[in-house]
RNA sequence: GGGCGGUUAGCUCAACGGUAGAGCAUUUGGUUUACAUCCAAGGGGUUAAAGGUUCGAAUCCUUUACCGCCCACCA
């Protein structure tokens, strides 16, 4: 035996890594009969390289891996990347920056190739870093979140979930991102305390206090709670409020969203500008008045304000506000939350804005039956709590984005291209009838003959005719202050509707017992919608035609979807779904085979963003839950306990000390003291010791290995103290078997750590040297044999937490020794 | 405001109703041919505080304090 003394990781680590990939072993043999055991891997996005975070999830997941391939199961590790949408987006912007172009300058066509070269480059790193990792994932199943498969499933989901009446577009106020340009979802929206101005203000007959004086220009009513008897009277009632841009109209809502014990009881309503105020307004019919725009300015409404910043125009008002005497104080130190996009870390500015959503009421009974039930188990358990609470308060999802880089959204429309703001018609329809607005079609200032709305409810198709939308336009326009600018604020009696919708359907039945409110439309010009019907069509592909109107002049939707909304399709559209979903030559698909997956795990932190969605998506489209067991994992922190960031100089590369101390080490680092749920600090000290670790098992087999002689056979002639010692093993089986079962991979390693380091080694590798010693042939035999059972066992134990040394010991063992040519496909002690 | 976790040796954590443990750090001693990336021995804790349940509490209950996280957003 010519092993070096110490235990070098370089010389082996790559060699081992091909030996096992080319021994197949990677990839799972679909054995029917056998229930397999299925991981998808978290995609990692492809905007940079691993960090140690990647680490400990490539860790744990291999560690069941490997553990669950030694015991004989069909085990499918799947592995792949993530497009991430906007964060990948920001990251090419930002390099193109540094060039002096910018995505504009490119186009969309061409920057979306800048992207995938990004992809390439970045995609491919992340693969090599994960080999390096020793990931024993099949490479032969990785996917891309791009990949043309997975854009089939992602166009399926967005069909299906539309044809339900999940999908749905609609003009509210969203969390919008002026810097990345594009509306986000709530779970993107992250709050950050900062200290700021506080400002009381007169405002009628009201006194009321605002963070945020700019939003004044777009309020159009005061709240108040409905028990507050100060304010009982003036409830319903108009009031003109003098303000820098003179006089507007509010109308007094009682509401149970005010808190009357705070400030003045009254708080001024923003609908088109904050999602609570947009929500108020909903219930009481109140107007929405926009004056921030996309890019976070003051609109041209706004007056002498028009394209500012809202900073700036913050500052301009309160002056004009001190001037006219409406300032009545000024809190100066004053802590409040500030939404910033958990991709920029820019300010949040709630706009209103034509998206697309998902329902997501619908969704969350099974969604939280499937955890009650525990066919989905949550590990830590604490963490359900969490999921229930998170689908209780669910509001609509978001999907849509005003990015470039992701799935299109596969819509096509007969008619304009989707306008940010929903057509008038359109929204006069959308308050008349529950349901989806197809399309709709607009000439000029009004409806004219031939024009039509065409909407969806209940599955069936109505069209409104124009004499209908006529009658319902001149009713409603009737008052309403018409300018000659690009959009108007509008408001919509609701009565007014209802009566001439009536009058003009007696048979038809109103649906909707929504208040009417004010939308945000655009005029179109009537040429641009000569001979089209504003159908919506839902296709991948480029449709022939419109269905409808027979128009071949189709445009596309030029936004794209949520990362999450691909994310949520992962653990089956990796697997085929929809198009393999069921068999066509009596062979299982991957997908019939490999789903329902077996555990999900993952970090807490994605519990929302991910996994909640995974169970809805799954539920609602594969009809199964997606998993059995989710396992969630902790942050990765320094020595100290503090969250690794740059400006800290704390952060761990993982390459980097894999390169120092070796892989082993390493993930032997990321296993031991990690909970479920709970972070782990790891330093340089910690992973030295694992180091020192793997270099003890090097030289317990070294010494194990070069006593060994004559070893055909086996000897039965084994003292009392060697069956103690066996039976020892036994135990140790057993329990680390046990802990692994149960997802406890720390107690598993540390069992393993010091079983072997002050068991193995200490007592009986020390007590077994003087009879090694001796001449007593059959008692050294004996000897031998306990020995390389316990290390043969051992080695197998330790080899899913530290595969590189332990597969580079197996190898050195002799052939007529050991099981099996791979540890990697060696059997599990105690398995048959 | 609501919820969750934590507080045990200098540091990071384990013990989950039965005499407080490990690793690192520290002290002392070791050139024992598997390993100095090692071995042996030692020091160090009224388990955050108070009260309760119990024969017995770090462990269960209550309250408090502090630290951290998540959700909500009070305008």
């Amino acid at each position: 035996m010519e092993l070096p003394k110490a235990y070098d990781p370089k010389a082996h680590e790559t060699e081992i890594y091909k030996l096992w990939e080319s021994s197949g072993a990677f990839t799972p043999k679909i054995e029917r009969g056998k229930k397999p055991f299925v991981i998808m891997m978290p995609p990692p996005n492809v905007t940079g390289k691993l960090h140690i975070g990647h680490a400990m999830v490539v860790t744990l997941e291999d560690i069941l891996t490997r553990y669950h391939r030694m015991k004989g199961e069909p085990t499918l590790w799947l592995p792949g990347t993530d497009h991430a949408g906007i964060a990948t987006q920001n990251v090419v912007e930002k390099e193109l920056k540094k060039e002096g172009e910018s995505k504009r300058d490119l186009g969309r066509e061409k920057f979306v190739e800048r992207v995938w070269e990004w992809k390439k480059k970045y995609g491919g790193e992340i693969i090599r870093q994960t080999r390096a990792l020793g990931a024993s994932c099949d490479w032969t199943h990785e996917r891309f979140t791009l990949d043309k498969g997975l854009s089939e499933a992602v166009d399926e989901a967005f069909k299906r979930l539309y044809d339900k009446g999940l999908i749905y577009q609609g003009l509210r106020t969203v969390n919008w991102c002026p810097h990345c340009h594009s509306a986000i979802s709530d779970d993107e929206v992250e709050y950050k305390k900062e200290k700021g101005k506080f400002y009381h203000i007169k405002y009628g007959p009201f006194t009321l206090a605002t963070a945020r004086p700019e939003t004044k220009l777009g309020d159009t009513a005061v709240a108040v709670h409905p028990s507050d008897k100060k304010y009982k009277d003036m409830v319903g009632k108009k009031y003109k409020i003098p303000g820098v841009l003179g006089e507007f109209e509010i109308v007094v809502v009682a509401d149970n969203a005010v808190d009357p014990k705070f400030g003045t009881g009254a708080v001024k309503v923003t609908p088109a500008h904050s999602l609570v105020d947009f929500e108020i307004a909903q219930r009481h019919g109140v107007p929405l008045k926009q004056v921030i725009d996309e890019n976070g300015k003051m609109m041209e409404n706004t007056g002498k304000y028009a394209g500012m910043t809202t900073k700036e125009t913050r500052e301009a008002v309160v002056e004009d506000m001190k001037k006219m005497g409406l300032i009545e104080k000024i809190d100066e130190s004053y802590e409040h939350n500030i939404g910033v996009c958990y991709r920029c870390s820019g300010v949040i500015e709630p706009i209103p804005s034509k998206q697309w959503f998902v329902k997501m009421k619908p969704l969350t009974e099974k969604a939280k039956e499937a955890v009650k039930s525990g066919k989905i188990k949550i590990l830590p358990k604490r963490f359900e709590k969490v999921y229930f609470h998170w689908l209780d308060n669910i509001r609509d999802w978001c999907i849509s984005r005003q990015l470039w880089w992701g799935h299109r959204i596969p819509v096509w429309y007969c008619g304009e291209p989707k306008t940010k703001r929903m057509g008038f018609a359109e929204s006069v329809a959308a308050q008349l009838f529950k349901g989806k607005i197809k399309t709709y079609r607009l000439r000029d200032h009004g409806f004219q003959s031939g024009d039509r709305v065409v909407f969806e409810h209940s599955g069936t198709r109505r069209v409104l005719g124009h004499g209908v939308m006529k009658e319902v336009i001149k009713t409603v326009v009737k008052d309403l202050p018409l300018e000659d600018k690009g959009h108007y604020a509008t408001y919509a009696k609701r009565e007014e509707l209802i009566a001439a919708f009536k009058r003009h359907n007696p048979e038809k039945e109103i649906v909707n017992d929504s208040p009417a409110y004010i939308y945000h439309y655009e005029f179109i010009p009537a040429e641009k919608l000569s001979r089209r019907c504003g159908e919506i069509i839902i296709s991948n592909e480029k449709p022939e035609k419109c269905p409808t109107c027979g128009n071949t002049e189709l445009s596309r939707d030029e936004d794209v979807l949520d990362t999450w909304f691909s994310s949520a399709l992962w653990p089956f559209s990796t697997l085929g779904w929809p198009s393999s979903a069921k068999a066509t030559d009596g062979k299982p698909t991957d997908y019939e085979y490999f789903y329902p997956t077996t555990v999900l795990e993952t970090g807490y932190d994605i519990l929302f963003f991910w996994v909640a969605k995974m169970i809805m998506m799954g539920l609602e489209l594969t009809d199964k839950p997606p998993f059995e067991t989710v396992y969630l994992h902790g942050l990765v922190r320094d020595e100290h306990n503090r969250k690794m960031s740059k400006s800290l100089g704390n952060v761990l590369d993982p390459l980097e000390v894999t390169e120092k101390y070796g892989t082993d080490a390493v993930r032997m680092s990321l296993v031991v003291g990690a909970t479920a749920g709970n972070d782990l600090a790891v330093g340089e000290s910690k992973i030295k010791g694992y180091r020192n670790f793997s270099n003890k098992i090097w030289n317990i087999s070294r010494f194990v290995l070069t006593n060994l002689e004559n070893p055909k056979g086996k000897i039965n002639n084994l003292l009392d103290e060697d069956k103690k010692d066996l039976e020892r093993l036994d135990e140790v089986i057993e329990k680390v078997t046990k802990h692994l079962d149960s997802f406890q991979f720390s107690r598993a390693g540390e069992l393993l750590y010091n079983y072997i380091w002050h068991e193995f080694a200490d007592i009986i590798i020390e007590q077994s040297k003087d009879r090694l010693n001796s001449n007593n042939e059959k008692d050294k035999r004996a000897v031998q044999t306990k020995l390389l059972t316990i290390l043969t066992a051992s080695l197998k134990m330790l080899h899913p937490f530290i595969p590189f040394v332990t597969e580079t010991i197996w190898q050195k063992i002799p052939t007529n020794m050991r099981d099996s040519n791979t540890l990697i496909s060696a059997k599990w002690p105690g398995v048959e």
